[in-house]
DNA sequence: GTGAAAGCGCTAACAG
DNA sequence: CTGTTAGCGCTTTCAC
């Protein structure tokens, strides 16, 4: 049977054939190594253009080992804060000459697993992957990859099971410092919405550290920093004042009406994610209670449609794009050959403080 | 030499040779074809779990020519709108048993068009793609690809140039019927941020035609959309109601400034994308004037934000998601063999009614 | 039911 | 400087 209309690619041989030289004399000139006299160099250059050739990466790939293709697993692409992350990490895997096939999972460890197998098998060069393991558990579809000599980055999220380049933001020090600026300004009562997702949630401060186990790595942290600054301003951790369901907005909503509705509700919340902020607003609003003159909000995440809110919102900006390309140069380096230490970079996220915090 | 620290994948022929049968009853086994006795297909499968081999896809793509891999062409992964069609094209995608390599490119044709090259180097089985020609652009990159048999699926921007399945939502009906509620609500001043990049704007409302042709299909069929509203109910269309900047927050800004300073300013503007929408709050913020007392806004792309905004913004609501995957069945479709003439469908956008608009 | 052999398009020694 | 020769790992006739 014939393929298609008839119009198969031109393969290297025909060049060849066409140029009237060997396939390997074709395959330095287009390779640009070996040497190659001007004069057939010409005559290959003429017919490789006449006959439209393109080289066939898979066959390039297949035997030289080397796909120049990067594998990317995240939770989802369409969330902003992986798209940000993706962003990056797009244009410095380009810069590097590597392309990218991307991966969602859904946060399911299990569709992770088949993602990371899949790249294996289409032979990826290395894999950033955002993992939806929590901090301890234990990862045996990327120490595979490890093992196939597949270099691994994790980005957003550590993992202590497996010794890999990281990249992360400082989230436990922002978190602090952020919940630390609404005690400074008088606020005892704080909620937080999206601590880890749990059904076992810490009953007191002491708990903290079992529950940070065994779920994601940023929210662990996040929590951690939360408490760090309760514990810094003598105030006592409650329980009840953190969220623990599953990231979706109605979610948050519905965690903060719960909050509003105690004897003593917070007078400030801290959302960790664009979304638990949206979700904050909504209960205030059902509860018709107004930012800040009621409750003092500092989301997750800069965008421009948090400035220009009223009252424009405080908010922890992540650097995506930054970790994104960091990551990204981590694993190529990895594949150029690099051998140190595992690195676990921390880059910073900032605090911007605007209008939505208001002194209790 | 040997690779790495030795642990080379299995290969199908290692696991022959440890179950001890040829290399074709392996493939048969493991591809679950052909027939293979009940007694030999333990001993290959017992091999092959206890050697974890995982088939080299490369390889199989190099005898079958299918990859199994998807291209997918955006100007910008980061920006909301495109990641949204990325992620109902992934799902999409993988529940069809694809994978997706996708490539940005900043609304520069010459990238597109190594983008393309770059796909088909790697042999994508498809390519979806939101093009950054003009409508009537010649796409040589594009009839490329289809002569290659790739098949090439439009999302979110058609093009004249080329037979192409294109999916694409109805931006003149929408716009028209959205600016058309800003009329009913007697605004007749209405500024539209972001028509068309050019730099040769149309004078007059006969003169469109021919600036919609050289640019992106869905800006040129937003400013239709306009257009037929003016005039169905016999408004007069003012150039310098319209910006041409290109599509950066801070130009949005820069150009609802402009039209604020006019005799004759706007009462309503209405905004093409989110950051079109974000600037031009910023532009009123400046001049000290409110939404919507002073000006009505509609914008465009629903978010979380949208609604918890003071005030709510009455939004035009893209299904995104829809896009992303219809586009990617339609490219599965023509992978998988299917003949019929291109299709062209057109997905509804929503016009979301909150509280940015008021009458005039 | 199963194995041997050919070949996908390319690169990488190795001779000449 | 250039052509020949082997494969890369897999699928796929085609005999046995």
């Amino acid at each position: 049977m014939t393929r298609g209309d008839g119009h198969n690619p031109p393969t290297l041989t025909e060049v060849a054939a066409a140029a009237g030289v060997g396939r390997a004399t074709v395959a330095r000139t287009l390779g640009g190594y070996g040497s190659v006299s001007e004069h057939t160099r010409e005559r290959v250059l003429a017919a490789a253009k006449r006959l439209g050739y393109a080289p066939n990466e898979l066959a390039k790939s297949m035997t030289t080992g080397r796909t120049n293709t990067l594998g990317v697993v995240v939770a989802d692409v369409g969330n902003p804060f992986f798209a940000g992350i993706l962003s990056g990490l797009a244009s410095a895997a380009r810069e590097g000459g590597y392309d990218i096939l991307v991966i969602s999972t859904s946060e399911r460890l299990a569709e992770e697993q088949r993602a990371v197998a899949t790249l294996l098998g289409k032979q990826v060069d290395g894999i950033v992957i955002a993992s939806a393991a929590g901090r301890t558990d234990a990862v045996p579809h990327l120490q595979d990859a490890q093992r196939r000599d597949c270099p691994v980055v994790l980005v957003d999220r550590g993992l202590t099971a497996i010794q890999a380049d990281t990249v992360v933001t400082n989230n436990r020090a922002v978190t602090a410092a952020a919940v630390g600026s609404l005690i400074e300004r008088g606020h005892r009562r704080i909620g937080f919405v999206w601590g880890p997702v749990t059904n076992q949630p810490a009953t007191d401060a002491d708990d903290i550290a079992k529950v940070v186990d065994g779920t994601l790595w940023s929210d662990g942290e996040r929590l951690l920093g939360y408490v760090d600054a309760l514990e810094q301003h003598g105030i006592e951790f409650d329980t009840g004042l953190v969220s623990h369901s599953l990231p979706t907005e109605p979610q948050a909503t519905r965690a903060v009406l719960g909050m509003l509705d105690l004897a003593d509700p917070p007078t400030a919340v801290f959302a960790t994610e664009a979304d638990a902020m949206t979700g904050t607003l909504r209960a205030l609003r059902r509860r018709g209670l107004s930012c800040p003159e009621d409750v003092s909000i500092i989301g997750f995440d800069d965008s421009s449609w948090a400035e220009v809110m009223n009252p424009s919102m405080t908010v922890v900006a992540q650097p995506m794009q930054a970790m994104g390309a960091a990551a990204a140069r981590a694993v190529i380096a990895r594949i150029a050959g690099f051998e140190g230490d595992p690195a676990f970079t921390t880059l910073d996220s900032t605090l911007i403080e605007r209008a939505s915090v208001t002194r209790r």
